[in-house]
DNA sequence: GTCTATAGGCAGATAGAC
DNA sequence: GTCTATCTGCCTATAGAC
């Protein structure tokens, strides 16, 4: 049963980060939270480092097999973008920030490792944004100029910047509207 | 010279911010960057509270200021927006990130009045560059569809978030090219 | 695997001398 | 205004019983 506890206790972490940060939150809220004592989290995770790794790592393998899914699902380059920014929404529409995005903004006080996994997630957004961007364009299906990192980069960039100032704001329409920005830069003339 | 002290309790305090988050540094790195014990500071800002609050107040006071000096220095819509792009840079440069885009992703961790200044950060450049945005357009000197607000929110979340990814990957040019993507956007025949 | 108990340190904050 | 001294509480982490 040692697996679901570790679950449980990565689902309670990731959410405190995602509306605490990094620091916001101690062993202590996540015991009370999932009604353990914050000494048996270390078993799982010895520290707190340790906690913030797996959870990226985990973060990040479950986005990319999203990502994967969207591929094999959708199969023109607006429908998978669409699905892209979704997968972004679907967070915020739950009154969180991307884990990576908030971790980021915390960096200079994270461990190195943490670190590496967050930039890990960066560049797997970025890599699969830019095949896809590319297939799309050699399709006809969008339209762009320039080397497509710096359109994937854009993208990331923009969900990144929209959540916090979505969720800021408290109007999550902000965050739709400058998604249906980016979009119209691509100018497609079938609109999936 | 108590306002001396207090401004370099400021300073410090926004650098760490910035690089560490609200909740990753704590009375006594302030005392020990500007040599004075951390009870002095208490003296000027009560609690942790009460200095966040007058940092974002001051960080949106300058900031505001420094908008103004570009709309009178500036004449044409390219020209201000490149200006507005550059200040985010100068952070940037620094290897620090926006105070306010910080702040926001620890939202839920922070005092309420320091979240209400961070909200008022926001709509503060939302509100010079719709502006900036409607003049442009009427002048002639760019081009774009739809309501100014989408287009503002959408360059202050897309530099929002590039910083945080630039930083993450240590490549500031990835800021430098999704800030010339959106400034492509705006199609000004004439480019500042 | 989870518990109790506790170590050891650091946090924000206050009192009062100077 | 800044200091010393200190309070109280929370933090991460460990030891050892069950």
């Amino acid at each position: 049963m040692s697996g679901l506890t570790a679950e449980r206790v990565l689902d309670v972490a990731q959410e405190l980060i995602q509306t605490r940060g990094y620091n916001g939150f101690s062993f202590r809220d996540i015991a009370e939270a999932i009604d353990i004592k914050s000494a048996s989290i270390h078993y799982h995770f010895p520290s707190k480092g340790d906690l913030g790794v797996a959870l990226v790592a985990r973060y990040c393998s479950l986005f990319g097999e999203e990502l994967a899914e969207v591929r094999r699902r959708q199969a023109t380059a607006p429908k998978r973008l669409k699905c892209f920014i979704a997968l972004f929404r679907r967070t915020l529409t739950e009154q969180r920030l991307c884990l990576c995005g908030v971790l980021a903004a915390e960096r200079g006080s994270l461990p190195g490792e943490v670190n590496a996994e967050v930039s890990a997630f960066f560049k797997l957004c970025e890599d699969w944004l830019i095949e896809v961007l590319k297939e799309g364009r050699a399709a006809g299906e969008i339209e762009f100029r320039g080397p497509a990192q710096a359109l994937a980069d854009h993208l990331i960039a923009l969900l990144e910047g929209a959540m916090m100032m979505a969720l800021s704001l408290d109007d999550l329409d902000r965050f739709d509207k400058a998604a249906q920005g980016f979009l119209r830069i691509l100018k497609p003339a079938t609109d999936g």
